[in-house]
DNA sequence: GTCTAAGATGGAATATTTTGGAAAATATCG
DNA sequence: CGATATTTTCCAAAATATTCCATCTTAGAC
């Protein structure tokens, strides 16, 4: 599987970071080398390659028809400020956009979490991954107890098998 | 993609600005290098290439009938003025009109969040693109909660995936 | 009409940021 | 412990942003 594992790196003085080398081989696996950025309103960025992130526009485009004189079409535009392109460099690093550290508050020279997402990574801050995880665990087990209340009452058992 | 990111940019003493330089290349990638800029009702000023907008307006002036008794039809057609054309400088810049700053709330020698809006940019004061940001982020998050609060009573885990 | 002042425009100089690369430091492995 | 790989820091070059200045245009006063 690829982009697992999470990893503390940190930030150089310009705002950059390198990846990890088995992250950046999984990243190089596609052709164009190029990676899209984008913030995520749980308070972090979304690093996926290029070719993923089309793949997953496209899907959710499909629908929509974009009519700028409509509040909601404009607004659906301006999540274009929330997304970057990035190329990544020869030395395996990408430039985290001032805007986009200052979103996720994350700070040059500090060290944030990349959360591998099978699919691509997400950066976070130390502190808001922590508050992440809780909620993750926090729902899985709240979800797990709505499971067990259910059965109870439930005459047969053929469940399909989940895991997190 | 095109017209992406967000930035901080600062107003020179008689009010023009410079683009970034991948904002530059997505409007010289159109044809004629002129914009137009119009105000929105949400406070700021749109900025698209002219082939862009005159397609928008065609299809938007295509629905409308045109009869001069109307008072919707009059008061559709004045928003003429709050639009105008500009033509970038042979540096990357355009100069945005008096009036237009005023109403905007940007002042000369001040600095503006240039937001990228997939199909052009959109220039905000940085106060008021602070509370428009603030806006999509709490309707995002709202939208998540709603998702995970179904997902406590789901069975089987076939999400899609959404993004920006 | 001419003169003056205000503003707009184009260009260039300066300051700042970004970028690519390499050196130093650290960790990993045999 | 030494050798190798990786990470972090640092630096110089390049690109970019910002400021400044000279010129041109416009509008108004006389």
């Amino acid at each position: 599987m690829s982009f697992t594992g999470q990893y503390s790196i940190s930030l150089d003085s310009s705002g950059r970071l390198k990846f990890p080398s088995n992250i950046l081989q999984d990243f190089l696996s596609f052709a164009s080398g190029e990676v899209v950025i984008y913030f995520l309103s749980e308070g972090c960025l979304a690093v996926y390659p290029l070719e993923i992130w089309s793949k997953m526009r496209e899907e959710e485009l499909g629908n929509l028809k974009i009519v700028p004189q409509s509040i909601v079409a404009r607004r659906r535009l301006r999540r274009g400020a929330l997304t970057q392109n990035e190329k990544i460099s020869k030395q395996g690093r990408i430039t985290i956009p001032q805007q986009f550290r200052k979103m996720c508050k994350i700070y040059d020279t500090e060290s944030v979490m990349m959360i591998g997402s099978e699919i691509g990574i997400e950066i976070w801050s130390e502190e808001s991954w922590e508050r992440e995880l809780a909620i993750i665990l926090e729902h899985d087990s709240e979800k797990s107890q709505n499971e067990m209340n259910q059965d109870l009452y439930s005459e047969n058992h053929t469940q399909t098998m989940g895991g997190s």
